[in-house]
This record gives structure tokens, C-alpha cells and sequence, in this order.
DNA sequence: CGTTGCTTTGAACTAGCTCAAGACCTGTGG
DNA sequence: CCACAGGTCTTGAGCTAGTTCAAAGCAACG
């Protein structure tokens, strides 16, 4: 649970009782081959998941087929966390990459959660800040064009990953592959190829298989037009 | 504070001492001409607002003059109900119409929440549900064609309106300008209207101005793919 | 050392964009 | 009661970002 609190650290504070409940809290470590999916759309869900290692993503399949990826999610993350209070998956959790996931029922959460009004804060925002990646990620959706979103996807990879000491420098594994990152994008994969192909161009970044360097992170900052903000981190430098 | 309890009895059910709490809510009712920002990207909000009559919506604006509106609130909604827990908007809350709007202040809303858990688990819901809008319309964005899109925003605004009983049989008032819409499904005013006039074309609504009127619901049904399991109603029918 | 999954390239095609102009409302002041 | 102004809607026409299809190259793995 040391990584949830690291987690949760970078967007609120923690008083030591805080921290002693969440390094109780039950759970059961599973392991969760790439492609796996781990909550189903329409499943009803008693529990939620933390991503230990690896990389999880969420996405929603329509009915002619399309698949949209809303977020990828490190480890410290709860991609499912809602379901605390929808309890019914309205979309797929899949592993992106062979993960490690930790699996906790919603009654012993609740029963932390019931011990202090201010954790139960710190978690409906971690809610809230996922709303907000959403909502920003739609603006990019609806008016930027391919080379910008894949900018600002890198950006706000870098910036998740760095806040949780996840990177090296300015590397970090992204294990993705180029549909993935295109079904994240709303473009498709041949697109994806040669976007890819202009940021390495440009000298911005460089990617081998699923490890990625950012070569000029303000050059990148700029194509994205990249802005932090909605990530509210407490540390606001973070972004 | 009836249309509030009404709002949260769509997906929670309510005591009647969380009903005397929320009708006990102090608040400032304001009045808001169309176009005026209610809340201000970047701005500290220590209140929230409730919606009492007319329109507001949500957008964001990007550095090269793209604007991207990821919903609309009638009566009912708290459309920055987030500000609760992110302090900081990161978007802009706009009246599309001319519209009053109940002012409440967090210190207050607070007080509340501290009385019921159950509450503060339905308003917590309320964000989640809104959050799992935003997947839909990323899916929508991402995925699907211009009349797709146009077709379940007509499908996903009548819904809320009809759980909420503000529509008038299959139809309803809705304030946006073509421009509005088009900034809404991620595309050109001239293309909103041509895309209108396929829909129309195809009988599935007719448009009158602010005036939309549902022609075929299980027709636009089928054209948006819609499924509104998303809007996680306690009642299921209702979507 | 062949299979499988991923990436890369070419080339024809199309959904939606931009620009530009005209039509149509609705409110306002003379 | 008219005229004008500003916002909104509609239409045409050329253009472009991104699509689809199809095939080839490449890397890892059993």
C-alpha cells in the first residue's frame, strides 16, 4: 500500500493515522497478463483495484467496433475507484502490459474511509482529477489535431510518472503499442505511425519499443500546448 | 433546493433528514444573462452552482482558439459541484442561456456532508456520473462520425431532461446555437448544420430554433448507438 | 527458424474544414 | 412603424487531414 500513499500524497496530505489505515487495508495481489481484462463493461464490482506494476487502461468499445482508450494508468493509480459508489463497470479495465494489481473490496474501504472525513476527501478528489484528465482530454479530442494530442499524451505521461518517481530522467516505459496509442488518440494506427514519426522527427522525443525518451521536453510542452494545471497536483511545480 | 432533491433522487435515494438538510442549505440565487462566465477557468471557487432555470455548460478554451464544451446543465445539475474537493476551476462555466442560478457555499454544502455519509456517497455519485458521461463523449469524440455524435447528444440531453421531467413529451427546450453544438460534437459550425439537416433529414427530430421535438426516439436511438447505462440511474429504465 | 504480433510504407479515397457570401431573424432606436 | 445592426443560419466550392486497404519488413519467442 506504500505506493497509494505516494499516490495520494501528490494530490493531498496524510496524517500518520491515515497512512497506518491504508497500510491495513486488505487486499489480494493478482496478476494480470497483458490484454486481460480486469473489470468488464456492465459487471457489477464489490472491489477495486490498485496498480502495483505494469500498466493498466481504461476503454469503451461501440457497436461498429471503434475502441477508445480514456486514460493509462501507472502503478499507485485506482483505475476503478468509482465503482465504489456506481458499483456497475461502465467501460473495460485491461492490462496494458503484464501487471501486478492489488484488489480491494469496497467493504474494508469503506471502513477506513468511514475513520476520517479528510481521506475521503483526498479520494473523491483522485475521482475528480480523473474527471478532469477527461475533460481535457476531450478538449484535445475535439480540436487539436493528431500531432498535438500525441504531444500532450506524452506530456502528461512524462508528469504523472515523474510525480511518483516512476521515470528515469527523461525516460520511461511505456508499454503501449501504436494501436493502443492510436485507439487513445481517436486516430488510426497507420496515423498513429506517422505522427510518431514527426515528433521523432522534430527532435522531441524518441521511442524504442515501449521505452520512451522525451529529447526536448519545453519543445514538446509547446507542440501540446501542454498545461498541467488540470492535473492539481498539491505541488503545483509538479505540473 | 426541491429540484436539487429531485436531481439526486435519480441516482440515490434520499431520508427524510437528508431532504430537511438540503432544504435547509443556505444560498444566493443569482441571475445570469447568456454568454456570461459563471465560473472562470483558473479561478478559486469556494461556492458551487446550482442550476434553477435555463442552460449552462461547461467548456475549455485552448491556446490556438479551439473551444471544446464538454456538457450541458439544465435545471438540477451543480455543473461545478467538483470545485468541492479541486478548489481551482479548470474550465470555464458559461450560462448558453439566460439563467438563475443558486449560489452555495462549500462551508455550508460541508456541514451537510458531515451529517450523512449516505450524502456525501450520492454527491460523490453525482461526479462519478459525470465523470462517466465525459468516457461516453470520449468514446463519441474519438470514434464516431459527425451525425453519430450529433445524433446521441440529441438522445443523451432528452434522457436527462425526461428523468428530470422537464421535457414536454418528446419535446424539449434546448438554448445552444448551432455554433455551441459544433464546439460540443468537435466539429465546424457549417458542418453542424449540414449534419442537422441530415438527421432532420432522415425524420428522426425536427428543430425550431431553441425548440427540439424527438420525431422517431427509436430511430435516433439506433442512429447514436445510444446506451444510457452510462447515466448510472437507480431506476435503469429511465435510460 | 517459423509463427505471431507489431511497425512501416504506398496510394487512392473521403469526411469534414475553411473561406466567402447571402439569407434570415430579432431586438433597438429613430 | 420602419430601418438598421448584430447574431444566427444556410449554401457553394475548393482543400486537407486523416482513412482504408494492402503488402512488406522486422523483432521476439517458443
Amino acid at each position: 500500500m506504500n505506493i497509494l500513499i505516494r499516490k495520494l500524497q501528490t494530490i493531498g496530505s496524510l496524517t500518520e493515522s491515515e497512512k497506518a489505515f491504508l497500510l491495513g487495508l486488505p487486499s489480494r495481489v493478482i496478476v494480470a497478463k497483458k490484454g486481460t481484462v480486469i473489470a468488464a463493461d456492465g459487471a457489477v464490482a464489490s472491489r477495486s483495484c490498485l496498480v502495483l506494476e505494469g500498466f493498466a487502461h481504461r476503454e469503451k468499445l461501440n457497436a461498429a467496433g471503434g475502441r477508445q482508450i480514456f486514460s493509462f494508468h501507472p502503478a499507485g493509480d485506482i483505475p476503478d475507484l468509482q465503482n465504489l459508489h456506481l458499483g456497475r463497470m461502465d467501460h473495460n479495465l485491461v492490462a496494458t502490459s503484464d501487471c501486478r494489481v492489488a484488489l480491494i473490496d469496497h467493504r474494508d474501504l469503506n471502513a477506513v474511509l468511514g475513520q476520517s472525513a479528510s481521506l475521503t476527501g483526498i479520494m473523491w478528489r483522485d475521482c475528480l482529477i480523473d474527471a478532469a484528465s477527461f475533460r481535457q482530454w476531450m478538449l484535445m479530442l475535439g480540436q487539436a489535431d493528431a500531432e498535438t494530442r500525441m504531444a500532450h499524451l506524452f506530456c502528461e505521461l512524462f508528469v504523472r510518472l515523474r510525480v511518483m518517481g516512476l521515470n528515469d530522467g527523461l525516460r520511461f516505459n511505456f508499454p503501449a503499442t501504436q494501436t493502443d496509442i492510436g485507439d487513445a488518440l481517436g486516430i488510426s494506427a497507420v496515423h498513429t505511425n506517422r505522427t510518431l514519426q514527426e515528433l521523432r522527427g522534430e527532435g522531441l522525443i524518441a521511442v524504442d519499443r515501449t521505452e520512451v525518451e522525451i529529447l526536448n521536453w519545453s519543445g514538446l510542452r509547446a507542440r501540446a500546448m501542454f498545461d498541467g494545471a488540470y492535473l492539481h497536483y498539491t505541488d503545483s511545480e509538479e505540473a
